[in-house]
DNA sequence: CGCGGTGTTGACATACCTCAATCTCCGTGG
DNA sequence: CCACGGAGATTGAGGTATGTCAACACCGCG
């Protein structure tokens, strides 16, 4: 039941999110003072958990390829997702405080992480302050991150979440080298619905009204966004895109 | 227009929230250098802002006393009251990936905080690990309470909020010496029914509906609890306090 | 003593949830 | 290869928690 852990060393250098992922700024030095700290690679299929809620906190982990949800447990049960992960980004820092994960995270699909013992990490970011204040940077981003989605889940009406959401996604996956207008979807309805503080039927029912209007086209978990720049204007987002460069695809 | 700047020497000693701050953790040896990196202290009057969402960011603040709202700003101008701080916390760790403040902090009274260079603080922290897995607490803390507010805000209905925030308020003010069940909230409702994704009217209609129930007496913004477990219950999170600790004082 | 900002209360509107039926997709086994 | 079954997704009808709008009350301050 436990996971694959592979011991093939891990090489950031031939890595696709090097750049967005913990190496982001360090010089290629110090690049090998990192593998040599990382462990190990390690797959998890969909449906696995990385952590549980409770599990002692020994590793961050680093994501390479696939996507994870990650959600926190209230004490009725009650779970909330927080985040989607995506490659190159970091799991599990709201542990350190308090030693034990605060949260789970599960892979939507078969996925590959790095490895990351936090103790080692720890001790090389006070040799290496560039890695230093990447990992501030990510704890930043985080927050700043966060703080978006309380805006949503705040103020936000329904259509305008999933507007976000999707516009969110996109610029994502374009920050990583794929399409920003295209690509499928690795959570269940519900577990967006969760995300966005919805119900499924909600996000079904906005999924079909967005293709009738002309935003997207969505055919279960695949997605197209046929007018991006009305989509954002829907989000509240006219700034993460430059619209000289999008056309517009008129459709009604 | 701005603000006062009182050079008077910092001295983490005789602060009473030295044990939840920065220092936390730290020998007096570090102290004394963390004091001689911290520039000064800075009274901020009720209403104005410490930094402005947009400003460039150069310090971190932490709260000698007082309280603060953070909020952040939607490119419509609508703003998401993000968190209310208490003494000891410290303001703008947010802004570090961006170098520029994406939210703004405004004192709620007439507050004191250490102005901390965080070019200085970030060299300190480099030979001072103590500071650094304090640094790395602080931020991981603030990602745990901001998934507990997803899921205040995502899944939890609005007598809920008030409750877990109330609960929330209380249990802060315990850990910093003062009464658990007897306070002035220092924000208006306008400021708490933002933060919890409500309205103010419906904010008020709750304070009224937990007095009739006899969970609280309230009269403005003076709260006192009067069924502290009640509150938890309803809060739905019965871990934060020992229960045997705590008198029921049933009312109906 | 009156004025303005803040808080309270009421009547009504509505966005979203709930419950339930149906459909689609896809893996499994015959 | 096809039929079956189950999970996920969609769609519909009706209910409800919370928002909106508006009047009023309270408190602090000039």
């Amino acid at each position: 039941m436990r996971m694959d852990q592979i011991k093939s060393p891990v090489r950031c250098g031939n890595c696709s999110v090097r750049r967005l992922c913990l190496p982001a700024g360090l010089s290629d030095q110090d690049v090998d003072k990192l593998e040599a700290v990382t462990k190990k690679k390690q797959i998890v299929k969909a449906g696995e958990r990385l952590y549980g809620a409770g599990d002692s906190f020994s590793n961050l982990f680093a994501i390479r390829s696939g996507s994870f949800k990650t959600a926190v447990i209230a004490a009725d049960g009650d779970t909330q997702v927080t985040h989607f992960a995506l490659p190159g980004e970091i799991l599990g820092l709201d542990a350190y405080s308090g030693r034990t994960h605060p949260s789970y995270a599960e892979a939507l699909e078969t996925s590959s992480v790095c490895v990351l013992p936090f103790a080692r990490l720890e001790e090389l970011a006070q040799a290496v302050p560039a890695l230093q204040q990447q990992i501030y940077a990510i704890f930043s981003e985080e927050l700043q991150q966060e703080n978006e989605i309380l805006m949503l889940l705040g103020k936000r009406s329904a259509d305008t979440r999933l507007a976000a959401m999707l516009i969110n996604i996109s610029s994502r996956y374009a920050r990583r080298g794929y399409s920003s207008t295209r690509f499928v979807l690795s959570m269940p309805r519900t577990d967006i619905a969760n995300y966005l503080g919805l119900t499924a039927e909600t996000v079904s029912r906005l999924f079909s009204r967005f293709q009738k209007e002309g935003l997207i086209r969505v055919a279960q978990r695949d997605v197209e966004i046929t007018d991006l720049i009305g989509l954002s204007e829907l989000a509240g987002t006219h700034c993460s895109f430059d619209e000289s460069e999008l056309g517009r695809n008129s459709v009604s």
